[in-house]
DNA sequence: CGCCCGCTTGATCGTCATCAAGGGCGGTGG
DNA sequence: CCACCGCCCTTGATGACGATCAAGCGGGCG
């Protein structure tokens, strides 16, 4: 769920993670041993995890590095799919396309997470377009790849359940959300969804530019905007700049309006 | 899709499957070899087709039958799932409870189908209840069985990852909808999904009562009626009761406001 | 320094929900 | 057979939420 949070993936090379210093950096610069890092990538992925050393060689070799630069597309909508993708750092954004450049962001990806997996199931093509809100290091994974490892280990085929489910159910949250609350519910359920257990106080940052988070969102920046204001006005949140400290996390839960 | 199709289960006693004829017959009544049915219903569903005589059987063994009356609900939000369920005949809605009596279907179950497969494979409670429309004869296949039955053919979890797929997708294509369309337009495109093909000219009926079918659509019965009327006014549809004429397809498809 | 971009703030408009009332139909009971 | 009731649907009047249009602010980077 949490996109914000530091990488956490120690066996890549040290290099601080900030996207203005990858873009410097080419495949093989940091990385000449880079295909034992795919293997370790992998293996620490949260769907391949408990994989066998086999299975994640076979993944390996169906896998491939993809370091679009911020604002190229992965994929656009409508595109065949032939395998999915695994974000290793940086940051993607799944969304429709609309009229006149306008659209309506569906999804934002982080490390560790992985996207493509459901049309890899269908004869579709993507609904969606894919594309990177930072410059980026992706795996792709083939499809090819991925259905031996599911022939070859049948508990992995439950993994890809799970987590097929998983995002079956945040996207019906989401329909529920987008029905019947209205754009400040929207928000403030938002917010309350990176709370971790912490219980009082509670300080972080948007995970990406207040439009996008918007658009997720289902609002117009504007919008987004004047909510923000209105809360901070009510004393439930202080906003500097991506910056939000919630002050009182069962009072911003109280908000109803 | 279509949740409108007649019955095609022919093994099932060819009493009418009217729901009021239904609702006057018990268990065993017109099925004293009940057992059998439920093995070829099973057979039979779209995620079961292509599934072996043995692991059929042990399907047969986790399943048992439930005949809601119109009206019963078959589980309420947050409780938490033992197994999924196929619809035999009738209707099931899928829907978020809401303040004050409101609701939000979300889907519209019909023969053939199934829902609640999702929620096995995590550990979360349903997101949504389920309730009857009309009498109803369901299946419900426990997790046990069903986990087996991925144990032992691993073609079959292909099946249900290729079926939650099918799932994902269209709650995409809601989140798109409730996005960026507007009211007419999903109407507009509810109307054309249940196209088959044809071209030119096509009719069929609401597969249930307009206040389902505009909650489904996430509009209140006022402006659904509103806009049946606009269209109606605009020529490209016909409207008698629940029965639904388009005389020019391409024309209403073309329609954008 | 100046531009661009992300964000904010204000004014106005449209879509759709809400509230209210009435019509049509089927089922039930007198 | 008719009257009555409940339910589904329709139609009208009003209002709210949020989008759109327009303008201005401020910071980062060239």
């Amino acid at each position: 769920m949490s996109a914000r949070g530091p990488l956490n993936f120690p066996y890549i090379t040290p290099i601080p993670s900030c996207a203005f210093y990858d873009s410097v950096c080419e495949i093989g610069d940091y990385m000449p041993n880079h295909k034992i890092d795919v293997s370790e990538i992998l293996a620490n992925l949260p769907l391949f995890r408990q994989l066998g050393q086999d299975d994640i060689a076979l993944l390996v070799q169906g896998s491939r590095e993809i370091r679009p630069q911020k604002g190229e597309f992965i994929f656009q909508k409508g595109d065949p799919s032939h395998g999915f993708y695994a974000v290793v750092h940086g940051q993607i954004k799944l969304a429709f396309p609309s009229v006149q450049g306008a659209e309506k962001v569906v999804a934002i990806i982080g490390p560790g997470q992985s996207f493509g997996e459901a049309m890899m199931f269908m004869e579709k093509s993507y609904p969606v377009f894919a594309q990177a809100l930072t410059d980026s290091l992706l795996l792709h994974i083939s499809k090819q790849a991925l259905f031996t490892a599911i022939e070859h280990d049948n508990s992995f085929a439950r993994k890809m359940l799970a987590g097929l489910s998983i995002r079956l159910h945040g996207l019906i949250h989401d329909v529920e959300a987008y029905s019947l609350r209205s754009g400040a519910q929207r928000l403030v359920g938002y917010l309350l969804q990176n709370e971790n257990g912490q219980n009082g106080q509670m300080e972080f940052d948007l995970p990406a530019s207040k439009q996008i988070i918007a658009s997720r969102l289902n609002l117009t920046p504007e919008t987004f905007s004047r909510i923000l204001h209105q809360l901070t006005e009510a004393g439930l949140i202080q906003v500097d700049g991506r910056r939000i400290t919630i002050p009182d996390i069962e009072a911003l839960r109280q908000y109803d309006h």
